[in-house]
Order: structure tokens, then C-alpha cells, then sequence
DNA sequence: TTTAGCACTCGACTGATGAGAGTGCTAACA
DNA sequence: TGTTAGCACTCTCATCAGTCGAGTGCTAAA
């Protein structure tokens, strides 16, 4: 049906001009525009319509249209067309990626600065979490007579540390006996699981050294517990000044009160089941009151085989959503290409 | 003399009035004043006084008075006086020590939300720098077949980890014993020494594992270098539009632009040479331009015996600088305290 | 079905006006 | 000589009316 498809062309040009000006639409805009050639009153009348269908709002009668969240959900699923990255963008992409960073806050600390640097979306990365990683390796290093540092490294090559009391005369030699039993018993098993595990498995020594086992069951819970504080990275926040939609200071306030809550972030990007996958959260569809004029986009990579580590962009409804897509996809696949190279590839000769 | 008594009590009736209300100062106002028993037109002579001699300034002619930098740096040098906390202060920075953070990182970030949510001025804390730190303890975790994760602890309670590749065959029993090696020779010398210090200490190893040891200097030389890259935290960014001096949209922009600068801010946080000593920036004082309207005051606390790291608010020059004194000190106080106890305490018995 | 025309609406901008707060200066007072 | 009352003056800010322009909806003609 042709009629259907101008109706559906003549949306999309409404939601790109709008995207690209932030003011509001009017039937004059479009009627000019070369690709239409229809008059104005007949744009107007396509726009009662498109309006009447819940595509189109009118902020008020004598303004052009603005595109309803309905209309940008249509359009991420449907309309929009792929758009490329310049070399530059992939240039400042590839910058990150080669860096070699190897600490993991780093890497999103400079993941989160890269993604608002490109899409001038304040942007957010997340690390994964903790609960259900596994355990690889547990060193207790003695950082003081009767003090040592817990340091648990985990399959999602994230690395926790946890000053904890040791008992007196307890040096080097001892923690590091203690070090090897407990990364031999604990290791494949989940932070969460270990602090259990600790019963069973060590019933002689834990009678023995009843303390010192309390402490390390607890430095390994409270690590686990960490699910809510997961290590999050948060850049270009003031991007947001740089859209209209955020004029208002109280409008610019909650919403940068909001990104500053680690909690609330780490709940919105949350990682999808499926990697590589994009998902977008548009306005109204936030359960969060102060985000329901924002939209999100995330996406997420693996870090090796069973963890993924996630990162976003958060905008204005009126987003460049076919830019932030094609950012986060490169993005992606550039950390995923890493991450799988540096903790699984075996095949790869040692020489560097 | 009396009569400079009376200038300086006007002056600082005068500041004090303004960081409460952030409206320029009248005469009226100042001359209603219960313990000032002077007119208005003889506080109008004063402050007129005042200005010609640098302390006043005038947004125009029919406006009140207001401080300049110059009244700020005499106010902070010698007029404060002292403010106490409340209980419900003094309970949210005892609820944020006694949690007992291990993690260094969620410790920085556990300042920085206090002092912002206790001050409503955005805030940074910042750890210890790395080069200057002297290791500890260094433990090769194997990761993956050909790949291991350098952990350095370091006696600033700093830890850093760096993947980096190993060479085939290499299992968890040689990472252990070059994990000994490697702990014997460096112990007690700085990251930025280390590097230099593998070639003269590891000479036959290191020719028979060329590639192996260029890793590990590699990893050594990157955590070291990233004293511009020192964990920071940042807290309570949305305060800044509680206060009317960010009123305007640009100037929020430019500051919370520069608030997420790292760089900067670890620049403008170096902890000062005396720990616990308090030390203000005001208004022009500050290098950065974007900075002049705005004044920084940071304190500083020791962790062990050599490092120090330091916290700080940052708000308008009309920021209340009493009780901004009065929470850092004793936020400063706590901190050193835990990290004193954790660290040397030698005495305390070890049970729990 | 499309289009031209037209009256109507509403926000943004402009300029005038007056109230209010505060000053500087002068002259009188203790 | 220092202090105070009085007064003219200045400048900001809020308000209000008027105008402009963009955009709409509706109607009638092509």
C-alpha cells in the first residue's frame, strides 16, 4: 500500500529533521524538502493523521510536531538506516583498544570517555559483576605484622582486594601455604558459594584457626555482596548541556543526580543476555521518573566465555540514534575482539 | 585600635552574610544588625572604605556590596571561627569509616559521597599517587594457558594489576616461584625504580627469558607511569546547581566539564607536603580559568607511614568555608586513624 | 485526492514603565 | 571630628502591551 508508505516516509523524515534541529517540525519543512513533493497541506494533512495514531505530539497548536516516544520506538526498530563510522571516529576507537590497558578500571574509565567523546552522549560502562564469578586464584600478601591484603582474581578478570587481620606470627610462608589451599579447594567455585565452601572443606584448620577463617569468609562475602557496586565508569557528562532538551537547570540537575547514583546505573545496563546485542530504552519506557524524558542505549561484550561487561549512552528521547548504534557496535566488537584474545587465545605464539 | 576593630567586624558581618544568603550586602542590612549600633550612612562610609581598600566589590553602583577574593583569603587566614558538627555529621562520617571498606577504591569513593552529601558542594577524593610507592609484594596469577595477571601491592595500600602474556609451558608452579623472585629483589623499591632494577638483579634469568621480563618491566613501567592516572572519585557533581552562582548554563557546563577532568583534578588535589593541614584556593588563585569563580579546599591524611592521600570540596568563592574546615578535619582525622590502625597497629591483639 | 488560500492561535521578542533597593553626597548634630 | 538624617540619583527586575512570524485547521477549488 502506497499510501501507508508515504505516511511512513514522510514520519521518518519528521523524526530525522527533528533529530537533527531539536525544534520542531512544520509541514513547510517537510513539503520542501527534495525527496517530498507534496504541499504543505497535504504534509498537514498526513501529520493529523500520523498525530491521531499516537506518532506525533504537538507541543502546542501553532508549533510544528515533535516526534512521540512511540515514533522513536518505531523508528529503532524499523526505520532506521545504518550509518557508517569516518575514520576519524574509528581512529579514536582504535586509539583506546591498542592501548594495551590491562588494569580493568581503566578499561572502562577510558571506554566510558571514548563513547561520550564520540556521540556527545554522557556515556556509562559497567564491569561485570561479581556474584556469580568464579574464582581463580586467592592470594593473601602480608602488607603488616598481623595484616594482609586478600586478593582474589576471578574468571571475569576482575580482581578484588580486602584488608584483613591475620593472626599473630603468621608470616609470609604461612599465608602463602594458605594462599595455594585456598585458591586448590576454592578455585571454580563462585564468591558467593566460596564463604560455604569454607565449612566443608576446611574443617581441621577452621578449628584451629576459627579467627582468621572468620575473616576471610568475610572479605570473600563482602566482595560478593559487591552485585549493587559493581565498578562503574561514567564520562562527558556535561554533553548534556550541550542539547536543548536540557536548558533547565532542574531537568539538567536530576539527571545528572541520577547518573551519579552508581546503583541506579549499574540496574540500567544491566547486561542482556544476548552480547553484541543493542537495546534501547526510550523515554517513557524508563521505569525511573527523572529518566522518562531520557532515552538509553546499551550493549555489552564478553570477557571470556561466561562473563559480559556492559556500556551505554544516555540522551535525549531526540537522540542520534543511528550514530550511538553504530558507535556501540564497533565498540563492541573491538572489546570483545580483545578481551577473547587476551584470556582464551591459546594458539597465539608467546613472542610479542 | 578600635577603629580597625570595627572595619574588620563589619567586614566579616559582611562575608558571613553573604555566604548565607548570596545576595550582595546592603548597609541596611549590616546597620539592623542586633551587635552592630551603627547607622547606615556610617556603614556606607565603612564600606566604602573597604572597597577602595580591595576587600568589596560592587556588581554596579545601585547593588550591595560583595567580598572579593582578596576578603575571602583575609576571612579564611584569620576571621573563621571554628564551627562544630552536629551529631547527625559526626554519625554519617562515622557510618562510612566503620564500614570497613577494605577495597581502596570504594574507600575514595565512600569520601567523596560523604563530604559531598555533608557539604553540598561537589567533591573529589583522590589515592595516593603510584611512583613514589614502594612494593610490597608481586604475585603472577595464571589466568589462562599463556597468559597471567601481574598483581603489584604496594605499602601505599595501593594494588595494580596488568594482564600480560607468559610464555608457553609456564604453569602456576613457575609463576609462583618467579612470583617469590621477583618479590625478594623488588621489596622496598619504588615501581619506578623496579624496571632498572630487573637487569642488574636478574641477569641469567633474564637472558634466558628475554621476552618474559620485558613483560613484566612493561607492566612495572605502566603502573608507574600512571601518576597522572591516580584512582579518583568524584561526589555530588549535581550540588553545584544549588547554589545561584551556577545558575547559568555555560558556567555549570565549563565547571562540571572540568570536575571530570582526572588530570586536572589530581593536579589541583596534590596533597600538600603537611597532613591535615588545610589548604584553600580561592577564586583567582586558581590557574585555571575556568576555576576563578570557584574555590577549592582540600585536606590530606596518611596511609603508613610515607603516603599521603588527599580530599576536597569545590564550590563558589562564597562557599561556607567554616563549616567546610570543620568537616574535612575531622573526616581527615577518621581516615588517618583507620588507616593508621589498619596498617602499623602491631599491638592490638588479633582477635576480632 | 491534492492544493491554494485564509483566518486564527500561540510563543518569542521588544520596549516602556514603575517599584524597590542601594548608593553618594551634603548638611546638621553631639 | 565622627555620626547621622535626608534626599536625589542610579540601576535592576518584573510586568505588561504590542508586534511578528511560524504553523495550524478548514474550506473551496482544481
Amino acid at each position: 500500500m502506497a499510501l501507508e508508505d508515504r505516511k511512513w516516509h514522510i514520519l521518518r523524515t519528521i523524526i530525522d529533521d527533528y533529530i537533527a534541529t531539536a525544534t520542531p517540525v512544520g509541514s513547510r519543512a517537510i513539503s520542501k524538502r527534495p525527496d517530498i513533493a507534496l504541499s504543505s497541506a497535504t504534509i498537514r494533512n498526513e501529520m493529523s493523521d500520523l498525530e491521531e495514531m499516537g506518532y506525533l505530539d504537538q507541543p502546542h497548536t501553532s508549533a510544528g510536531r515533535v516526534p512521540s516516544d512511540k515514533a522513536y520506538r518505531l523508528y529503532v526498530d524499523q526505520m532506521m538506516r545504518k550509518t557508517d563510522l569516518n575514520d576519524n571516529d574509528i581512529r579514536s576507537i582504535r586509539q583506546v583498544i591498542d592501548k594495551r590497558i590491562g588494569e580493568a578500571g581503566e578499561l572502562i574509565a577510558q571506554t566510558a570517555r571514548v563513547l561520550s567523546q564520540l556521540t556527545r552522549y554522557p556515556s556509562v560502562a559497567i564491569a561485570p559483576a561479581a556474584v556469580d564469578a568464579a574464582i581463580r586464584h586467592i592470594q593473601l600478601v602480608p602488607v603488616a605484622e598481623g595484616r594482609a591484603l586478600a586478593v582474589v582474581v576471578t574468571d571475569a578478570a576482575t580482581i578484588h582486594d580486602m584488608l584483613m587481620r591475620v593472626p599473630h606470627g603468621f608470616g609470609a610462608d604461612e599465608l602463602e601455604r594458605y594462599s595455594r589451599m585456598l585458591t586448590a579447594r576454592l578455585r571454580g567455585h563462585t564468591l558467593g558459594d566460596a564463604t560455604a565452601l569454607l565449612e566443608t572443606q576446611f574443617g581441621d584448620e577452621l578449628r584451629q584457626h576459627r579467627a582468621f577463617f572468620d575473616q576471610i569468609a568475610d572479605a570473600l562475602q563482602r566482595n560478593a555482596r559487591k552485585v549493587g557496586r559493581t565498578p562503574v565508569a561514567l564520562g562527558g557528562t556535561s554533553n548534556l548541556f550541550f542539547h536543548p532538551e536540557f536548558k533547565d537547570l532542574e531537568q539538567a540537575r536530576s539527571m545528572i543526580s541520577v547518573l551519579e547514583t552508581e546503583d541506579i546505573m549499574v540496574h540500567l545496563l544491566e547486561p542482556r543476555p544476548q552480547p553484541m546485542q543493542i537495546t534501547f530504552t526510550i523515554g517513557g519506557e524508563n521505569q525511573l521518573d527523572e529518566m522518562k524524558g531520557a532515552s538509553i542505549v546499551t550493549a555489552s561484550y564478553r570477557i571470556g566465555p561466561a562473563h559480559m561487561a556492559s556500556f551505554g549512552v544516555i540522551g535525549p528521547t531526540r537522540m542520534d540514534y543511528a550514530r550511538v548504534v553504530a558507535v556501540l557496535e564497533y565498540l563492541g566488537r573491538s572489546l570483545s575482539e580483545i578481551f577473547t584474545a587476551r584470556l582464551q587465545d591459546e594458539s597465539q605464539p608467546f613472542d610479542p
